[in-house]
DNA sequence: GAGGCCTTGTAACGCGCGTCAACTAGAGTG
DNA sequence: CACTCTAGTTGACGCGCGTTACAAGGCCTC
């Protein structure tokens, strides 16, 4: 390992030039200097210890994502994936946390990583937020992620919905601890339009993937209602059983999945589904934990997209 | 923050005294001042800053996965679920690092970070490998991640389809990026059997989850093929097209997917698949990285799980 | 030539921790 | 009583870095 110490010898100045230098300080020296340091550190490969440099500042340059117990979907693996790169782009490490089913204490990573920031991709709770603030340590949570977006993926579903003409609404989630984060504010958001509408309540079933709670679920289903799915995979799950029992679809039930996954687009009848641009998403959300940092990122450049609907022939 | 010179204080000792204590050398002191640093630690809920300790020690208490290029499979995940929980019981942190298109270098992660070890969950180079012998990190690949898992993989699925009685057999990958890493060994292992057992050689498909393209494979299949899956998406598509095509499953084609997802359960005819015990595999991964950091974990305990055909009707 | 200012650079400290060599007190030994 | 030995404890150093107060030298002004 190359120290800022070997770097200061091999360009014959003293260490602290050369930390300043690197750390966006270096108008203060010649020209000359300044270009050699650069260029010494860049032969040497110096890399800053983050230990150091951690203890040093009282924080790294790291960010932490703490995910959410439930299954990692494509779009939010791939809003991850953006937001590596474009942290990266800026000298920032995205790390990814798991949430197990017994969480260790956000508070423990925190103090134990002093992390730049917290990217949460689920709304903190009070008691978290507090926790972070004590620590001095952002927290971002996307706005794409939270609430008021979920909800307008569940109005999104219904409004769909109510535009093909079904009148009686429900909503399907899976029986799962995993989707107890964003399932709520989604039957929330299919509730509200049935309310605004003048609709009866939504029905709400949650079976498992399981061949016999579809089959029931299916049941409890009346002739002619609008379903709407937690993911595209309880979706086809229930297309699947319609089949079985020679329910056509969309007529005799219309379904309406979230995620548009890529087994949406080969079912038959296509399945109707809910689509969101997880890369303007990570974008916006990437720009905006930047610019909680300070850091300029033309935040203001993306504007926010709405849950949009893709449309096939199951509803 | 509490720092260790606050718990000393406290405590009524030196600061040397709460970090040995702390660090496993506590039976140097009286059982009275053991007791009693660890109970003022306790109270002052004292946490070491892992950059002090990074930077003291020369390594962190991290450890970190880093994750191939490819789809977060629920198996997957449910691995680093684990993992994460049996690490954090042995005083480490497992931290995830997705690798995007255009990778940071593995050099740099560790340069800067100095983890205690790297988990990759798929095969190393040589040069990969060299650069952490270099930087003094061990790193750990499991033995259930790689080629030769893999290839069993293929393989229970070619048995399985072999068993019954279909003797073309063929496999179909997806045309993705992301599943360059496991597919090719996979594919080795159908068509090791396929050699074995006298058979001509495997037809290999790359459609993408298109419909056009799905249905273009399935019409390149031979009637009274046996046909071994990437996934259960894969297969779940092509069971779709089967239906549209009118093509009887599993009389005219046998399918068999892989990885036992809650879909495969809910398809008519039900998906056969390929499950792998996550839970044993994770935990043989976890322990074979402690006893690589000679954290004694009980690895013999836990014997290698293969990998097991999961029984539908559609093969 | 004395005083002041600007430019360029550095010495020294502290971040929080782990690790020893070294020290103390007391008990044991001859 | 002088000595050794052991159990118990601590002082002091270094890990690699960022930062700040300050030094040295050059130039300008009056």
């Amino acid at each position: 390992m190359t120290r800022s110490e070997d770097v200061a010898r091999a360009a014959g100045v003293s260490r602290a030039t050369v930390s300043q230098i690197l750390n966006g300080r270096g108008a203060r020296f010649s020209e000359e200097t300044r270009t050699r340091v650069l260029q010494v550190a860049a032969e040497l490969d110096y890399r800053p210890s983050i230990a150091g440099r951690a203890l040093a500042k009282g924080a790294s340059d790291i960010v932490v994502a703490l995910l959410p117990y439930t299954h990692l979907s494509g779009n939010l693996q791939a809003v991850l994936e953006q937001a590596t790169e474009e942290l990266a782009r800026h000298g920032l490490t995205l790390l990814l946390r798991l949430t197990t089913k017994n969480p260790t204490s956000l508070e423990q990573l925190v103090a134990q990583l002093r992390p730049r920031a917290v990217f949460a991709l689920w709304p903190f709770t009070a008691d978290e937020r507090a926790v972070l603030e004590r620590q001095g340590v952002s927290a971002i949570s996307p706005a794409e992620l939270d609430d008021g977006f979920d909800r307008k993926i569940g109005r999104a579903q219904a409004e769909h919905l109510v535009a093909k003409g079904y009148r009686r609404l429900a909503y399907v989630h899976l029986e799962d601890d995993r989707f107890r984060i964003w399932g709520p504010p989604r039957e929330h958001g299919l509730a509200e339009v049935c309310a605004e509408r003048g609709l009866p309540d939504p029905v709400v079933l949650r079976p498992r993937l399981d061949p016999h709670e579809v089959l029931d679920a299916l049941g409890a289903l009346s002739r002619g209602s609008g379903v709407a799915c937690y993911n595209d995979d309880i979706a086809i799950a229930l297309m699947q059983a319609a089949a079985v029992r020679r329910i056509a679809i969309p007529d005799d039930l219309g379904i309406i999945g979230m995620d548009d996954t890529p087994l949406a687009a080969v079912t038959h009848p296509r399945l109707t589904t809910v689509s969101v641009d997880v890369s303007a998403a990570a974008l916006r959300a990437t720009r905006q934990l930047l610019e909680g940092l300070l850091i300029p990122a033309g935040l203001a450049d993306i504007k926010q997209v709405d849950p949009q609907v893709i449309e096939g022939e199951s509803a």
